[in-house]
DNA sequence: TGAAATGTTGGGGCG
DNA sequence: ACGCCCCAACATTTC
């Protein structure tokens, strides 16, 4: 009789391919899934409140999931060092499967712990199901690491995608494991209970994350490249956080878009498809930004960066966090992440400009913010988005590129749907002042029963003034460099 | 995956 | 008819 094997899930929170689950299947014995609670690895970057969120309720869909197929989820918190032998020990294991992760706290931890099950006579094997290629798999001629996007992705594109496996239909039991209640793990919030606004929108677990696809498919890649960038528009994807649990992987995203392509006899890494697949392959070139340089969430990737004088800005930051700038553009999307734990990508590169550009304060602040109140928040496209938009990162915007928050507006909400969704107060304002009431004739204000600096805040800064300031103090940071 | 300043061009008004 | 100026539209450069 074959020992039984414990199939530690992480962020893969799914069935189908899944090859540290199909591992276990295939090595025969009885299956134990656990997912460990494991705050003290991460440190600063455990689980933000709208992630432990969405945990919560991935974990209830994955453990349904595997009691369809005979297999009950074990719950342990605790150090996974200490967890992982305990239990192996308890039930008498003869073999540990994992899909790898690539947080440097993760892979550290992962290491030690594949190495006492070693020692201790088990079966160890890791796996990569978050990943179209692993990092170490994809070099410059040069054997280095890719530093830019265009290249990077060129390699990629050059690469065979794993076609993905199904998901098994039957796994067989192990004998009862005690472990813990989900519901005590205190996950979801109370008093207050702030997650209305996520439950409205939007729907955890492996079966949900493969019906927003095919919705994505059916109805929004084919004017992808254009309603992308429309905040008002239902046009992404709004995969970001099934990827990130892992409910969903790249592998099974890229199969679906280029089956799609083919069968509309278009050629799939062109066009919409291509430009969608593009995308996945921003989410891949972070991780692998993480994976090869670890201090990318603390430090400024550009070491040219340690100089900049940043600007320590309490009021600035709580306003920008609230929405309460005064600029339409980036208040709809701070009161949309805020609502929904999630805010859409064009808006996030205004909002994110703002802050770093406009009140110079320092990207981590904001960083801080988005891993605590997004749905999505994962530590490589987080640390790697804010650095690029702060000009500190990897093929980063040049410092000079600053985001005038009212012409983005104008340009990609130009009829004002998500501002009006998002800031209520302005609704009733024409289309022509919308981005910029403050701006805006007072018999038009009045007639749309607008206040500015009542209602509605002046803006929090002068943009044309804070530009100009952002500009001397990246050209300081260049002379102090040079 | 910018914006603003500066330069160039060409049509129309006008003397 | 011609030159001059204005300025919108577009292009290029600079930040």
């Amino acid at each position: 009789m074959v020992s039984p094997t414990i199939d530690w899930f992480r962020q893969d929170l799914r069935l189908a391919d899944n090859p540290a689950l199909a591992a276990a299947v295939a090595r025969g014995g009885p299956i134990i899934p656990l997912f460990v609670l494991d705050a003290s690895a991460a440190g600063a970057w455990a689980p933000g409140g709208a992630s432990r969120w969405w945990l919560h309720h991935s974990l209830a869909a994955l453990r349904d999931a595997l009691a369809d197929r005979g297999a009950w989820l074990v719950l342990r918190h605790g150090p996974a060092t200490e967890i992982l032998p305990r239990l192996a020990a308890e039930v008498g294991a003869g073999a540990v499967m994992w899909n790898r992760c690539y947080e440097p706290w993760a892979v550290a931890r992962d290491t030690g712990i594949k190495a006492r099950l070693k020692r201790d006579g088990l079966a160890v094997e890791s796996f990569n199901a978050a990943l179209l290629a692993e990092p170490w798999t994809l070099a410059t001629k040069a054997g280095e690491p890719f530093r830019v996007y265009t290249p990077f992705w060129k390699a990629l594109q050059a690469r065979d995608v794993a076609r993905p496996q199904a998901a098994p239909t039957r796994l067989s039991p192990a004998e009862a494991v005690a472990g813990d209640d989900l519901d005590a793990w205190g996950l979801l919030p109370t008093r207050p209970d702030w997650a209305q606004g996520l439950r409205d929108t939007w729907q955890a677990g492996e079966a949900a994350a493969a019906a927003r696809l095919g919705a994505f498919l059916d109805e929004a890649l084919d004017a992808y490249v254009e309603d992308r960038d429309r905040p008002g528009v239902d046009g992404t994807s709004r995969l970001s956080p099934h990827l990130h649990w892992g409910e969903i992987g790249p592998r099974q995203v890229w199969h679906a878009v280029v089956q799609r392509a083919h069968a509309k006899g278009q050629e799939p890494l062109s066009g919409a498809a291509g430009k969608f697949l593009s995308e996945l392959a921003w989410r891949e070139f972070s991780m692998h930004l993480l994976a090869h340089f670890p201090e990318l969430p603390e430090r400024n990737w550009r070491a040219a960066f340690d100089a900049f004088d940043w600007r320590d800005d309490p009021a600035g930051l709580a306003a920008w966090q609230q929405g309460l700038t005064g600029f339409p553009i980036v208040d709809a999307g701070m009161r949309e992440l805020w609502a929904t734990g999630w805010m859409h990508n064009r808006v996030r590169m205004i909002a994110a400009s703002f802050l770093v550009k406009d009140l110079r304060i320092h990207w981590r602040a904001g960083e801080a913010w988005f891993w605590d109140t997004l749905v999505d928040a994962d530590l490589a496209a987080n640390a790697a988005s804010w650095q690029w938009v702060a000009g500190s990162g990897a093929d980063a915007a040049p410092y000079f590129r600053i985001f005038n928050p009212v012409l983005q507006g104008e340009r990609f909400d130009p009829d004002g749907a998500y501002v009006r969704r998002w800031v209520p107060e302005l609704a009733a304002l024409p289309d022509a002042w919308l981005h910029k009431p403050w701006r805006a004739p007072a018999d038009v204000l009045a007639g749309a029963g607008v206040a500015v600096g009542t209602d509605y805040p002046h803006p929090i800064v002068d943009h044309g003034e804070a530009r100009a300031r952002a500009l001397a103090a990246f050209a300081e940071l260049k002379q102090v460099a040079s």
